[in-house]
DNA sequence: CTGTTAGCGCATTCAA
DNA sequence: TTGAATGCGCTAACAG
């Protein structure tokens, strides 16, 4: 149906080794290149990426796998890996694992099958096991914003740590005592935030009672939910840590259906990077992921890597040392925090 | 490097045929089978799709174009899309135009070269030329959200005009006279949804002031200026339309960055369909799209010709009549708009 | 039920 | 610079 390579060589009475080289920037004579072209024009010839991806065995295209497509950060970060891979000349293709483990490692299978030339990976699933395949087939994959324990595996991630503990720092820096947190455990980028918060309350010595500490999940439920809890408290806390732009929307929700308001009731700091984050009044104050960045730093390793299996520096089983790369979020202004006391 | 049907053969001692057979779903001797299945698993082996699309010439693989991938209504629709392509055994491929004609148009050829079975286009373009290739080939394409001026186009939309005229009826019922609307006509269901709201003022010979109305693109900042601009004006409206989901975002924000209160001072009715739009308090009215229901459809149709094609129930140059299906979107109960007059 | 053969569309030797 | 031949990994006849 389609034209092929074949009926340029009948048009043009070209050899296919000749019309091959014309498509890869090969030399030939102006004559041949202009009856090519204009072969290619007639025909609307279009070269085959599945014949071509068989012999050549790359298929120029890199499987991107995200816990949840829907999901605003997701949708950012695929932006702009979209951006930076085509730069460089390769599609994504994105398979979504609506936070299900076993879609992931379909998802993982498939893309293999695929034949793609490297993963970029937004792991749902806590244990390595499903890359297992990628791996063997000597295939890279860099992870993004949640590593995995596995010491082949490079990753690029978030301060998460740090920069929780930097904001529930200016929190207690505007002399906040009574500082609720509502974020989750269910993933890592979630407990490595609530540790760096607990981190700063020990450092600070403020006491967290059991009724200030919301963990749960990071959806928008669990967000509306604990502020709703938090908000009916005897002691109402001063200030509130949001884990997560889901959290965010929930529990900005929930405090403008009560009659409490921003800073003055109650000081808010989230984290995340979304402009929608904005939506809040006041402005909220937010620890802000450089998604960007991440999107940048996510292809430039992966690319590397793809360069380095080609040119076998591919050390037997192999293996370079694996590189996690942690990038800061950094505070950025808002109006949510009041002073106290 | 993987193992391929070859090395299967030398393990076992089978014929290619056979073992393709196998792979295929065939009737062999159970105890081939097990031999078989032995090898794939010591093996690891894997189909390598991309052969396998060369010979049978379908890639079992959907390309799905999308005019801005960080977008929250795109986000919900991919979703979907890939849990009833998943379904059905295809795969997708996504490609994110930016919002950019050019990039779409490379898009269609990427997927193209790719030999994706059939496309879902949500397009930015408003010219349908750029798909000509895609006709050309006879490549199956459902255009979603929407509809472009071809009469070979399949398309799964909303009936924005009506949703709209609505909507705004909604806004006179409750005795509101003073209706303004910020919306868009950059883009067809903008001008849509617009012409709805002007027909329904039209038949209420309701008038609106050139200062009333807020004509721009769909995006945040529009928004948000022109509320601002709105709330400013001597005679404020007691009303506003809120064109999309982005536009709902920024109106809100300026309106709670003033002292006016909703549904106090102002009246608000939105179109979209996410469950964001929540934030907003009180909970906003909204005229909600069915992205499910389209999803779903958009995917029936598509397979529906990809198997029509098969079929040669192919037309010589060919054609079905197009599909052009309209979901209605219904307006969602809030408490955002208030009893005027 | 199984094996042999041919070829999908292209890139890549190697000669010419 | 160009052309003829070979094979990438697999499926699809057909013959056994």
């Amino acid at each position: 149906m389609a034209a092929t390579i074949r009926d340029i060589k009948n048009m043009t009475g070209l050899s296919l080794a000749t019309i091959s080289k014309y498509l890869n920037g090969g030399n030939l004579l102006p004559e041949n290149r202009e009856k090519i072209e204009e072969a290619i024009r007639t025909l609307h010839y279009e070269v085959n990426e599945m014949a071509r991806g068989l012999v050549t065995s790359q298929s120029k295209t890199i499987g991107v796998v995200v816990f949840d497509i829907s999901n605003v950060f997701t949708g950012t970060v695929l932006q702009y890996l979209g951006e930076y891979l085509r730069e460089e000349g390769y599609a994504a293709m994105i398979c979504d694992s609506q936070n299900d483990p076993v879609l992931e490692e379909q998802n993982v299978r498939f893309l293999l099958g695929k034949k793609v030339d490297g993963m970029i990976v937004m792991p749902v699933a806590q244990d390595p096991g499903f890359l297992e395949p990628v791996l063997r087939n000597h295939i890279p994959v860099v992870l993004m914003d949640r590593p995995l324990k596995d010491s082949r595996l490079d990753c690029v991630k978030v301060n998460n740590r740090e920069a929780a503990y930097d904001a529930v720092k200016l929190l207690a820096d505007y002399g906040h005592r009574r500082i609720a947190l509502i974020s989750a455990d269910t993933v890592i980028t979630g407990q490595e935030r609530l540790e760096g918060c607990l981190q700063l309350l020990k450092d600070r010595k403020i006491r967290v009672p059991r009724s200030y500490m919301k963990v749960g999940d990071h959806s928008i439920g669990h967000g509306y939910r604990s502020m709703q809890e938090l908000l009916k408290l005897k002691e109402r806390p001063t200030a509130v840590f949001l884990g997560n732009f889901e959290i965010i929307l929930g529990a900005v929700m929930a405090l403008n259906e009560s009659p409490y308001q921003c800073p003055e009731d109650l000081s808010l700091i989230g984290f995340d990077d979304l402009i929608i984050s904005n939506l809040s009044k006041p402005k909220l104050v937010l620890a802000v992921q450089p998604l960007r960045k991440m999107a940048e730093e996510a292809v430039r390793l992966l690319l590397k890597r793809i360069d380095q299996n080609r040119n076998g520096t591919d050390k037997e089983d192999g293996q370079y040392e694996h590189e996690i790369l942690v990038l800061p979020a950094k505070i950025a202004e808002g109006k949510s925090i009041a002073r106290c006391g």
